[in-house]
DNA sequence: GATGAATGAGCATTCATTCAT
DNA sequence: GATGAATGAATGCTCATTCAT
């Protein structure tokens, strides 16, 4: 709740009835984000969102439809606020190379602003697992957001005999993974790890592409 | 259910009480199989899974205790089947990259037998998806099985600066993620595609890791 | 049900809603009276109770944790309304003899108020039983009311030689099964029968306690 | 499960068969004195009995219906050694008082031996409760044969204006409470404890008696 | 629009009892 | 007669959703 204004709904109204609804709105979305991250969205029940705020339980319905919906909204906001440096990314970015080690870098600064151990830990909970993902809303839209974009950026390209999905799945997998593996270790990440970790993993991605590519077409 | 033999128990016993409850057994197994790659570990219920079976909800208590014990009786089995290759590969293996290669195409083969549409399609249903990831029990079971061997073995090499965690984390997610885009392509993936996609995937690692490994070492 | 208003909860609220609550609680407080006496505590189920009212079975817990928690407030309920007597039969008495004769007094009084013939003859349901206890929440309460307020009485005296809390045992006892017999003949127990059992009781107890302690301190 | 021969059901019989049979009874209802006692009857299931043989849980039915039949079958074990002990009593009884002493005397020697601080402690379990009963299926059994001996006893005397009913309860009752008190207190009653408490008992009783008789009838 | 009590379907689990072996 | 797995009714309890206030 502390963090009750961290992403805002952007919607500026002027009348107090609009400004109250707007304030429900994001006080469910914020308790919605901490409680998915806590439990994982299947364990979360509507209660524990509206749990999480000062409403009743029927004003949720105001709002949203269904968990489901929060989600959805979770996942809007998240893709709306990374969208742009997707962008830029794109925008500045002269060739395959640099897009990949954009996005990927984008990725992991997205990732150290909104993950936290308790994300990065709670997948695999219910199992022994060593294993773990980042697995929150935001998460997955982000990664979808990035998905779509590769794949639209590598089919305008033409290399040569690589297929782009399988190459697209594999910067995702690869990114996603080691992400949560970094924010498990420093929750508290700092900038320094951040370059490192995604200097690695856009290295071992675009070494592995050029070779690919160069075996490829002599 | 037509699945029902799939994976036998492989207990022979000759007593028809005996064999009653072998089937019986499998029966849930198979139907808990079926049920979590169809709704996801979290969402499944024990009544999904005996609703799955022609068993009355009370049998399920004899065989197991709770869902969590059929995920990890599954987890299991898969472990069980899947370790003789991954040691054959380790038995094989000359160098890291002979491993990681072998590893790789184990998993795929693995995933190939027991992965299917609903199971990569499934973690994607409640979100509008184009994620896809390889979720049950058998794959989170396989994975930790790949981990840990890898990092065990990359613990004893001596790989000039690279985090191993990292390195294992890389390896994991590119082939879960490449795995599921494989799976959801060519639901009937024949021997082919196993042996082309495992090749793009050991590829980009293993030439990724190279150039990593001479860039840091000049 | 018919005797649904027996014991309000004396809450007088306004709003329509309080009302209603008010009225819920005391429906489910009524069927549990009835329930427990019926079938006793163990016996008796939560579903047993809503089933005494017209209400669905997630109701009960908005107004209760559990059967023992409504047990409790039937208990609580109980001595609340008999506290005050036996206050005024303690502020009464000079003697030991005053005291234990009013106190038997007022606990036959509460008995035929609140005690019938289910309450009686429920306990040796289960068995051939001509034995009959008075083993409802309320009775329960009030039996523990007397004895604490009893072994501090004779705390208070010195009775040579008696052991106190034998004798609260030998009136609790006496008191507890006759009241019992008194329920069970007379259900609609007059204020006569009243008069002349409690009496008896008393005069059973009190002379023999001064026996002996005439023989004790020759 | 040690003290299996306690109560042996003195079934004598020579075939092997017969033996077992016999054997295997016992078993059960040695278990079920046990997880009475324990339990409570009430909480107690078919279950908790058969758990504490080393019978299969079908062969219950082969002995008893239901864990009623089991309660009846103590009872009846109780009340056949306990009566003899009454006999005598009531044999030896040249007055009233004798008879009234003696049955008196002889319940707190069956209760030192059968019971025991579970017992006692158990039925207020569930509540706050300083109440103290001792209710297995022993006692119920030999209470209700000390009831209808000693009313039996009664009407045959002729006690001016006594009500027999009333106190026999009055005896019973006092019997019971104080007993209860007794195991409570020292868990390894002496022969020392039960002269004492039994004589406090019935000289309660029998003063109080006394004093109402010739109260009644100058 | 906010409230929060009522609803009843649904879930995990236990248990008495049956019956094929 | 003994066994112990199968059965399915019953229980305590939770939860999404509705709706009178």
């Amino acid at each position: 709740m502390s963090e009750s204004a961290l992403i805002s709904n952007g919607q500026d109204a002027c009348g107090k009835r609009e400004r109250t609804k707007a304030a429900n709105r994001d006080s469910i979305l914020n308790a919605a984000r901490q409680v998915f991250a806590e439990l994982g969205y299947e364990a979360t029940t509507v209660r524990d969102i509206i749990r999480g705020t000062d409403l009743a339980s029927g004003t949720f319905y105001n709002y949203f439809k269904s968990k489901e919906e929060v989600f959805d909204a979770l996942a809007r906001q998240s893709v709306t606020e990374f969208q742009p440096y997707l962008r830029k990314v794109k925008d500045n970015a002269d060739s395959i190379e640099d897009y990949i080690e954009g996005a990927i870098h984008a990725y992991f600064m997205f990732l150290s602003t909104y993950g936290n151990k308790e994300v990065a830990a709670r997948a695999s909970a219910s199992t022994e697992g060593d294993s773990l993902r980042v697995d929150t809303p935001e998460m997955q839209a982000v990664f979808n957001e990035i998905r779509r974009d590769l794949e639209e950026y590598l089919d305008h390209q033409d290399i040569s005999g690589i297929d782009t999905e399988y190459l697209t799945a594999a910067a995702i997998g690869l990114a996603r993974e080691v992400g949560g593996c970094m924010i498990l270790r420093d929750n508290e990440t700092n900038k320094q790890s951040i370059e490192s970790v995604s200097k690695f993993a856009s290295g071992l991605l675009l070494n592995g592409l050029k070779s690919l590519t160069s075996a490829e077409t002599p």
